[in-house]
Formats: structure tokens, C-alpha cells, sequence
RNA sequence: GGUGAUGUAGCUCAGCUGGUUAGAGCACAGGAUUCAUAAUCCUGGGGUCGAGGGUUCAAGUCCCUCUUUCACCA
């Protein structure tokens, strides 16, 4: 990507957040990271247009506002309040805000699914689902509930348990009820809408590969191919909150099929207000950039679905998509009992400024997907050490003198070999905002403070101004060092914008752009009093924060502890559930597995693979199995040759990735530690029945 | 179980396609300075670059094995 001269036309999006809930710090590294890049294209003097929008469909708003009295229609206007405010605050500068819940969006949805209807890309197909006979509606596996058939924790949610983190399908748990109802969920059929993604993957490998995505992410799209795409499910049964399918009558868009399209929705809601042209931006053939700012949770939606989905209606496909990680804090994950789980709000609350949050983030970005860690320590040390200390030292020690001492009024230099330094890092700041390099533009332009401050130290204004027939040197001085400030608040600008805004009014300049490298202070330019411009943040406004986190927790019943875009990813699942277990086996059933006592004549690491070793099994017949056992971590493969086991001899050949697996060893672990391989007693012998 | 990441000074992180005695900021120690909200400047201590093996004239950087932490998928 280039920081071109041509001015281009770009629309930007960040992911939609659930209007299920408040914004906290983690939702903010993805704002942040946009709005720096919206922000630093616009100030290179692009067409930039930002647009997002409150993601407001789906059962878990439907319940949630049935559950307060409200209509869900009032509830997302409450949220859309919020999140506006929230985002506003922050300095996140959206050109548009919209909701899903649109006419634009409603229109936009069913336009789409028409088109890939016409072209074949839609089927129907009866499914059976777990549904509320109370309720009367058929239940999404979070809303499912019962006791873990592992360690039997209660009331744990239908796919994992949060006690034990085992995983399982919602029909293994035990006395399962609905979250809703607390009936019994009864299995029942019912027709779903499926977009044919199958027959996308010709496509969709060619386009994941075609620089559209990062390094990483493209890999991680491999694994999907791999296992072949399956059909997406995109409709939901009546109760829904969302659209309805045309010609449908009782079934409902799936909420992350018009989500994605509520970015096109916010963007056409601009563009009647603001006279764009919206086809120019989303035709097939369109000329502009489209850029995805999204976490790397949703990769699977925007980099398969959603451009199979463009394709197919006939419009453009993302230029790239942008994924990030998660924010720790402290290095771990975000936790209500340390605190850590700080809202928006709660942050504005403690800590008045939003930029030291800008910053810090934009500290720690890059353009890869690796989790950044928010430690609160550093946070304010990185704080208070940089932007005071360093950049805004620079003017707070320099203003004084112009002020007091020469009325307001510059005299910069002529040929300053420090501010040309200055003014040659341009390029390279430049280049590392374009690729999402924040680190390493804030590390240059931190450098660059140092810099001038070692300028300042080494003029030493303040014996000049205690020598006579000086004047004209230290204005010069103080000049250049305001000149310094100036192009440090340039570089700045997309991170700290209300900063900028403040030091160009204080400098007496019109609004920095990129452009504005090229110009400088000049002789008799008057600026205005100096009045300091932030102040350190107190570390007991960090610690009364997580304090105040760590109240709430008491006050408010825990959140749901899957997120809605979790919930979405495993959507996939919800359509596999479909054996019922029941908790005892006849003997019947035991005996269908074949159990062997196995001689291990040879063990040997395979190349590339984590945690399995390769067994040759000798269990009495011609020829010896092979099978890939996940026993590395446990056993050293020397020590196993020779040595007697149990396998499953007949289970299904399974094709591995480093070969073919022709049964399974039998070994046992749990939490207290494993795995550990079983030994028959002595006098066993290679081949013999288990029973 | 699979996949992708990750482990570099006390802390947070840089180290591009392998090449001089491994870097920065913060923290710490000593000195300078006093214009600036204890800020700034100079100097210094501190790392067997997760562990082991290999390739190479040369590896933090490539390969293999083990291991840490995380995420996604199953």
C-alpha cells in the first residue's frame, strides 16, 4: 500500500458491535485502531468515508428486551444512545452511525437475498432443533442450559462448561432445560434457508489468496478449505427479531447475514444524506477501496461469507480486511473479579482523558493479529513519560520565553538542521500509519521528541535569556523549538486528535494536515498564551478504577460470558447436534468396539506435528497398524518400543494430516495429569481380545 | 486433538530477506541542569535472545525435537 499522491476514494469500516451491551476497553482497541487510520488517510487528503453501526438482530435481544418490558425496537434506540456517546467520546469519528434495524438495511438484505436466490445460491433443507414447548421457539445452543455431564457443575451453558472448560454438544447435558422457559427442550423439524457456500470454494480461494487478507489469516483460512465449506444456515424460525425472508412467511434473516450488509445500509443512509453516490462505492467493477477493521474472531464471516455473498449479488468484494487480536490487561484475559472488565464509561469516569487510552493502543499496534496487553503500570508510566514528559515538555519549556519575553511573536531560523531531521521522518511515519504500524510510527516520532529535547538541552535558552545582547538568539531558539512542537503534533494528529486541535489553536494555525510538513512557523507569527495542555495521570485513578470494576461485580449479576460474535462462530454447530445419547450402553454396544492388546515394535516423532508420536502396533496380524497417538508430551518414543498396550482395532481408518491412522491407543489423563498408556499384565500377548 | 501465533534486560516491546561487542522506552544507579507540573541532558549496571540439537565461514534471525502462554477450530 502506498501513501500515494493521488487522492483516492476509500470507505472504512470497523465491526458492528452488539447492541447487547456496553462498550469496554477491549471493543476500543478496534475503534481506536480505524479511526487512527480514517484520521491519518484523511489527513493525507483522501476521500475517506468511516461508516458503522449498531449490530441490533437476534434472539438474545429479543429476549433481552422482552425481559426488561420493552420493545426491542426501544432497546437498541437506548443502546444507540449509549455506544454514540461512548464512541464520541473517545474521539472515534464516525462519518455515519447507523443501526441494523433500517429501512436501508431491510431493503439492501432482501435485494441481496433475491440476487443470490436468482443465481442458484439458496436452498432449503429440514433440520431438527431444540425447541421451547413453553415458549414456543426454537433454541440457540446458549440458551440452553443444564448440568456438565463431566464434572456436573450446575446450570452450564449447551456447548461448554465454564466450571471443567470441557466441551461438548448440548444433548450430552444432564436434566437440560430451556434459559428461557426453564421447560425441557423437546427436538422438532423445521425448514432453514442455507446459502450454498459449498459451491463458493473455487472462488473464495482465490480470493483469500489474492492479498485480501494478512499472512496469518489467509493460513488460518486454509484450515477451512481443508475441511470442505459447509452450507451456511441464514434463516431463523419465528419469534426473531430481524427481517424477514421475502416470500418466507415465518422465517428470518440469521442476524450475521444482515450485519455485514448493515455496512453497506450505514454507508447508503450517507449517501442520501450527504448526495455520494452509492453504486460508485459498491458496484462490481467500482474503482474505490474497501477496507474491514474486525477482530480475528470474526475472520470466518467477513473473509467467506461476506465476499461470497458480494460476489453472488452481483457487487464488489473488500479491497482488504484488517483483522486484529484481543486486548489482555494485565496479561490475561479481561476478568470482572480483578477489575479488569473496564467499560467505556468506567474509563471516561476515572481517567478524564481518552487520548492517554489512544495512545497507549496506538503504542502497542501493528498490523498483525497477536493480542495486545493493556498493563496498567505501563500504561501510566508510558503516559505520563512520553507525552508529558517528552512531546508537550518541549513547548511547556519553550512558550514562556516567547511569550514574556517577545510579546507572542516567533523568529524562527533560517536552515535549522534539527527541524529538516524532523521533517524528513515524514515519509517514514507515513509509511507506518498506511500499514497499521502504530508502534513503530510513535517509536520514531518519540525518538524524534528526544531529539528536540536534546536540541533545547544543548542551546540552553535560559542562559541566554540571563545574558545580555541574547534576545535574538534565544527567540530563535524557543522558535525552532516550538517549530519542533509543531511538526511532533503533526505526526501525532491521527492519535491525539482534541490534543492537536488544542495546539493549533494555541499555536494560532489552521487545522495540521500532511501537507502542512512542507510549510513553518514564520517570522512575526504571533501565538498564544501557553496554558498547559494535559497532566499526568495519578496511578490511584487506575487503581480506583479496577476498584470501582471490582465493586460492580458484586452489584450487577455476572454478564453472559459468551459474546455474541462467540455465539455467532459456533451458529456452524448448531446444525450438527443432531444424536441423542442416552447414559447407558448395552453390552451390545461394547462389543462393537474391538479392543487389542498391541506389541509397540517401533515409535518415532513425526515431523511438524505438536503433540503426536507415530506407533507401528503389532496386534497379531499379517501386516502392523499404523496409528498416530497424541501422546508426545508423556512419552519419549525410545521408551516405548518393545512395550505392550491396548488399541481400539476397529476404529475407522482416519486420514491424518502426516498420514493414515488405522486405530487408537487407549491412555488415560485429566487435569491431574496424563496421558498415561495402559499395560496389560504380564503374560498378555500382541493380538489378544479385550473384554 | 488440529491449526495459527507466542516466549528477547525487573516491566512493556523493537530487531527487515542470517553478518561487526543484541537494541529502545520505563524502572534502577551516578553525574549535569533548573526553562519546563520531580520534567530534561549525559553516563552506567543489567539479557547464556524459553530449552536442547542441527545447517552455515556466520543464527535471536533458517531446520528438527521438547517446552510456555494465547487464540481459533474440533
Amino acid at each position: 500500500m502506498s501513501t500515494a499522491n493521488q487522492p483516492r476514494k476509500i470507505l472504512v469500516t470497523s465491526a458492528l458491535p452488539y447492541a447487547n451491551g456496553s462498550i469496554h476497553l477491549g471493543h476500543l482497541v478496534e475503534y481506536i485502531q480505524t479511526d487512527i487510520w480514517v484520521r491519518f488517510q484523511k489527513m493525507q487528503g483522501h476521500t475517506v468515508h468511516y461508516v458503522c453501526a449498531d449490530d441490533t438482530h437476534g434472539t438474545p435481544i429479543m429476549l433481552r428486551a422482552e425481559k426488561e418490558g420493552v420493545t426491542p425496537e426501544a432497546l437498541i434506540e437506548a443502546v444507540h444512545q449509549e455506544h454514540s456517546a461512548d464512541f464520541k467520546e473517545f474521539l472515534v469519528e464516525f462519518d455515519n452511525y447507523y443501526s441494523t434495524n433500517s429501512a436501508e438495511n431491510k431493503t439492501l438484505s432482501q435485494d441481496i437475498y433475491r440476487k443470490l436466490k436468482a443465481n442458484g445460491k439458496i436452498a432449503t433443507k429440514t433440520i431438527e432443533q431444540f425447541f421451547d414447548p413453553v415458549k414456543n421457539m426454537f433454541l440457540p445452543d446458549r440458551f440452553i442450559k443444564g448440568e456438565c455431564p463431566k464434572c456436573h457443575a450446575k446450570d452450564q451453558y449447551g456447548d461448554s462448561c465454564e466450571v471443567c472448560g470441557a466441551t461438548y454438544n448440548p444433548t450430552e447435558l444432564i436434566n437440560a432445560y430451556s434459559a428461557v422457559s426453564g421447560a425441557a427442550p423437546i427436538r422438532k423439524e423445521t425448514e432453514h434457508y442455507f446459502f450454498k457456500l459449498s459451491e463458493c470454494e473455487s472462488f473464495l480461494k482465490d480470493w483469500t489468496r489474492s492479498g485480501t487478507l494478512q499472512g496469518e489469516a489467509a493460513n488460518k483460512m486454509g484450515e477451512w478449505f481443508e475441511n470442505g465449506l459447509n452450507d451456511w444456515d441464514i434463516s431463523r424460525d419465528a419469534p426473531y427479531f430481524g427481517f424477514e425472508i421475502p416470500d418466507a412467511p415465518g422465517k428470518y434473516f440469521y442476524v450475521w447475514l444482515d450485519a455485514p450488509i448493515g455496512y453497506m445500509a450505514s454507508f447508503k443512509n450517507l449517501c442520501d444524506k450527504q448526495g455520494l453516490n452509492f453504486d460508485e462505492y459498491w458496484q462490481k467493477d467500482s474503482k474505490t477501496e474497501l477496507y474491514h477493521f474486525i477482530g480475528k474472531d470474526i475472520l470466518y464471516f467477513h473473509a467467506l461469507f461476506w465476499p461470497a455473498t458480494l460476489e453472488f449479488s452481483g457487487h464488489r468484494k473488500p479491497t482488504q480486511i484488517f483483522a486484529h487480536g484481543f486486548l489482555t490487561v494485565n496479561g490475561e484475559k479481561m476478568s470482572k473479579s480483578r477489575g479488569t472488565f473496564i467499560t467505556a464509561r468506567s474509563y471516561l469516569d476515572h481517567i478524564n482523558n481518552p487520548e492517554y487510552l489512544r495512545y497507549y493502543y496506538a503504542a502497542k499496534l501493528n498490523s498483525t493479529m497477536e493480542d495486545i496487553d493493556l498493563n496498567l503500570e505501563d500504561f501510566v508510566a508510558r503516559v505520563n513519560s512520553d507525552l508529558v514528559g517528552k512531546y508537550i515538555n518541549i513547548a511547556s519549556r519553550t512558550a514562556g520565553f516567547i511569550n514574556k519575553r517577545f510579546d507572542g511573536k516567533l523568529k524562527p531560523s533560517e536552515n535549522n538542521a534539527i527541524v529538516a531531521e524532523i521533517k524528513a521522518a515524514a515519509t517514514a511515519v507515513a509509511e507506518a500509519y498506511a500499514e497499521r504500524e502504530y508502534g513503530k510510527a510513535l517509536r520514531e516520532i518519540m525518538r524524534l521528541a528526544d531529539v528536540a529535547n536534546g536540541f533545547v538541552a544543548e542551546k540552553a535558552p535560559w542562559v541566554m535569556a540571563k545574558q545580555a545582547g541574547q534576545d535574538a538568539a534565544l527567540q530563535e531558539v524557543c522558535s525552532d523549538a516550538l517549530e519542533l512542537f509543531r511538526l511532533l503534533t503533526l505526526y501525532l494528529k491521527p492519535v491525539l486528535p482534541k490534543l492537536a486541535a488544542e495546539v493549533e489553536q494555541f499555536l494560532n494555525i489552521s487545522p495540521l494536515t500532511w501537507t502542512s510538513i512542507g510549510a513553518s512557523l514564520t517570522a512575526n507569527h504571533t501565538i498564544s498564551a501557553y496554558e498547559h495542555l494535559i497532566t499526568r495521570i495519578d496511578p490511584k485513578a487506575v487503581e480506583a478504577m479496577t476498584e470501582a470494576n471490582k465493586e460492580n461485580l458484586a452489584a450487577t449479576p455476572a454478564p453472559q460470558a459468551h459474546s455474541e460474535q462467540r455465539h455467532a462462530a459456533h451458529q456452524q454447530n448448531e446444525v450438527k447436534a443432531e444424536t441423542l445419547e442416552t447414559d447407558y450402553i448395552t453390552i451390545d454396544d461394547f462389543t462393537k468396539v474391538d479392543l487389542r492388546i498391541a506389541k509397540i515394535v517401533d515409535a518415532e516423532h513425526v515431523e511438524g506435528a505438536e503433540k503426536l508420536l507415530k506407533l507401528t502396533l503389532d496386534i497379531g496380524e499379517e501386516k502392523p497398524r499404523q496409528v498416530f497417538a497424541g501422546i508426545k508430551s508423556a512419552y519419549d518414543p525410545e521408551t516405548l518400543k518393545g512395550r505392550l498396550t491396548v488399541m481400539v482395532a476397529n476404529l475407522a481408518p482416519r486420514k491424518m494430516k502426516f498420514g493414515m491412522s488405522e486405530g487408537m491407543v487407549l491412555a488415560a489423563s485429566d487435569e491431574r495429569g496424563g496421558p498415561y498408556i495402559l499395560s496389560p499384565d504380564s503374560g498378555a500377548q500382541a493380538g489378544m481380545r479385550v473384554k
